[in-house]
RNA sequence: GACCCCAUCGUCUAGUUUGGUUAGGACAUCAGCUUUUCAAGCUGAGAACACCGGUUCAAAUCCGGUUGGGGUCACCA
């Protein structure tokens, strides 16, 4: 175990918690949590433009529903002062310059540079400026913006999953740290507040790996400890490509509303990219802290196939017994619940015991939440069906009018000591030699449809009043 | 375009550090079993070391190149 860890989730609050941000927070909730660390979440909003109050709200809504707690809550716009303070000191040591090129100018040289397929970067022109030509300019009020100052020729640092990677300082440019003293930019914002909260693990997505190489020259520049670096592998969407800027960007919320559970969730994300020393395929949050091993995180990039994330939500959905998920399905489309009642449409009225059987029968059915009472609606709503459903194999209409008519007459003279799931069962399978000739009929004429949970099931649950209207209702279809 | 990163079944991956495996697992697909249907479950099948060269008795594994994919080049993060 490592000693005083603490690592950070830094998004900008521009858009959603989604797949790809969310699989950054787990892992540096897992390798914090595994060393005894810290994890802190911090709020990149320096671009005050594009930063939205919902998006915080989003990302720490959902980072709690997932079960990855931070320790603590860190917005960038409540630190101008250090940021400020910083710039200052970069000035001052001549590591930082003012910079006078207005937007338009710029723009050109980078248009020309392209077109002469020069890497299109900052050439430096107000670089050496004199103290004078700073004053001259200042007291024109031209507008300024600041830049670093780079003088090293070569950047090399160490990512533990990559090993030493070197950067050609040229190509980076004098880039821009900040808008002015008090608006500073990402590529100042971030290492300083590294700096200053202590992050010992920078955890993040590869895309930022030449951003390293720009925030390394400012802990330089400010002669501070460099933290360690770990790029974890891009997610890829199905057709390549940074899942965030491509389709299939859904946000974690949107996953959430369409009924998958967090613990899907996690262990979908944990293994884009990682993979225990077993062949474990499913983890509790505990156990993925137990075994999480930053080596072992894969340098390739990951394609997000949702197939598996479906088999995991369906695996854990099945796992759940019906009273720890009844209040996170929502009823709202099948019954009315008043008090411990649940009305439905078709008229029946179940009570608790009744709905957590249905949610039973359900969730062995469900890819998600939402999928257990669409497959047993049969239980709430009113349905109709063709005659030619009710067919079994090769018999005949007649054949199946008759043996619906045997099951009618034996339920109905059942008396409710006697209305068993053993006595069913054993009235079905006595009718008639082929047992699907009783059991399936019975089951369209209950659900009006061909594959469903199991007839008697169904008909413990709805009662013998019911039962033998639906199945009357199949015999004047047959008529 | 320049720079950087990467490369095992369709997908996620084990194996690479310390060369020797019938290249393993999971999802998906297909088949069989079970069964009153579906789902589940069980059993099985097909399916990969990008290419070329080098080192070596021996290369998925080490080295070089090629190709391919991705990322970054903002007064966004």
């Amino acid at each position: 175990m490592l000693e005083n860890v603490i690592t950070r989730f830094a998004p900008s609050p521009t858009g959603f918690l989604h797949l790809g941000s969310a699989r950054t927070a787990l892992y540096n909730f897992l390798f914090a949590r595994k060393n005894n660390g810290k994890f802190i979440l911090r709020i990149e909003d320096t671009d005050k433009e594009r930063s939205k109050r919902e998006f915080v709200d989003d990302i720490v809504e959902n980072l709690k529903w997932l079960g990855l707690n931070f320790d603590e809550i860190v917005k960038q716009s409540d630190r101008s002062e250090i940021y400020k303070k910083v710039i200052e000191e970069l000035l001052e040591k001549d590591k930082a310059y003012k910079c006078f090129c207005s937007k338009e100018k710029l723009e050109e040289k980078r248009q020309e540079q392209i077109l002469k397929g020069e890497a299109p970067i900052y050439q430096g022109i107000c670089r050496n400026l004199s103290k004078e030509e700073v004053d001259i300019n200042r007291a024109k009020n031209i507008p300024y913006i600041i830049r670093l100052k780079i003088t090293l020729q070569k950047i090399t640092f160490v990512d533990l999953l990559r090993g030493e990677i070197d950067v050609v300082a040229e190509q980076l440019g004098d880039f821009v740290i900040a808008k002015s003293k008090t608006e500073p930019l990402f590529h100042l914002a971030t290492p300083v507040d590294d700096h200053f909260m202590g992050i010992t693990h920078i955890i993040r997505g590869a895309d930022h790996i030449s951003n390293a190489s720009k925030q390394i020259l400012i802990f330089k520049a400010m002669g501070w400890d460099i933290p360690v670096f770990a790029h974890i592998p891009l997610i890829l969407g199905g057709e390549g490509g940074k899942l965030s800027k491509r389709q299939g960007a859904k946000s974690i919320g949107d996953y959430k509303v369409e009924g998958y559970l967090p613990e899907a969730i996690n262990n979908f994300l944990v293994h884009l990219g990682w993979h225990s020393k077993t062949d474990k395929e499913l983890f509790s949050l505990e156990e993925m802290i137990e075994e999480f091993d930053l080596k072992r995180v894969q340098k390739k990039a990951a394609v997000c196939n949702l197939n598996k994330l479906t088999w995991v939500n369906k695996f854990f959905i099945k796992k759940k017994l019906a009273g720890e998920i009844i209040d996170k399905i929502n009823l709202t489309d099948f019954v009315i619940k008043e008090g411990d009642e649940y009305k439905a449409p078709n008229g029946i009225v179940y009570n608790k015991e009744q709905m957590l059987k249905i949610i039973e029968l359900g969730k062995e059915r469900a890819n998600t939440l939402n999928d257990i009472l669409k497959t047993a609606s049969f239980f709430f709503k009113n349905f109709d069906y063709d005659k030619e459903l009710l067919k079994w194999k090769s018999f005949s209409y007649e054949e199946i009018e008759i043996s619906l008519e045997k099951i009618y007459k034996a339920f109905s003279e059942l008396s409710d000591n006697t209305f068993t799931e053993e006595k069913l069962k054993e009235i079905l399978d006595s009718l008639n030699s082929d047992k699907g000739l009783s059991y399936f009929p019975l089951r369209v004429a209950l659900t009006g449809l061909s594959a469903s949970p199991p007839p008697v099931e169904i008909v413990l649950i709805i009662g013998k009043e019911y039962t033998i209207k639906r199945i009357g209702r199949a015999i004047d279809k047959l008529k």
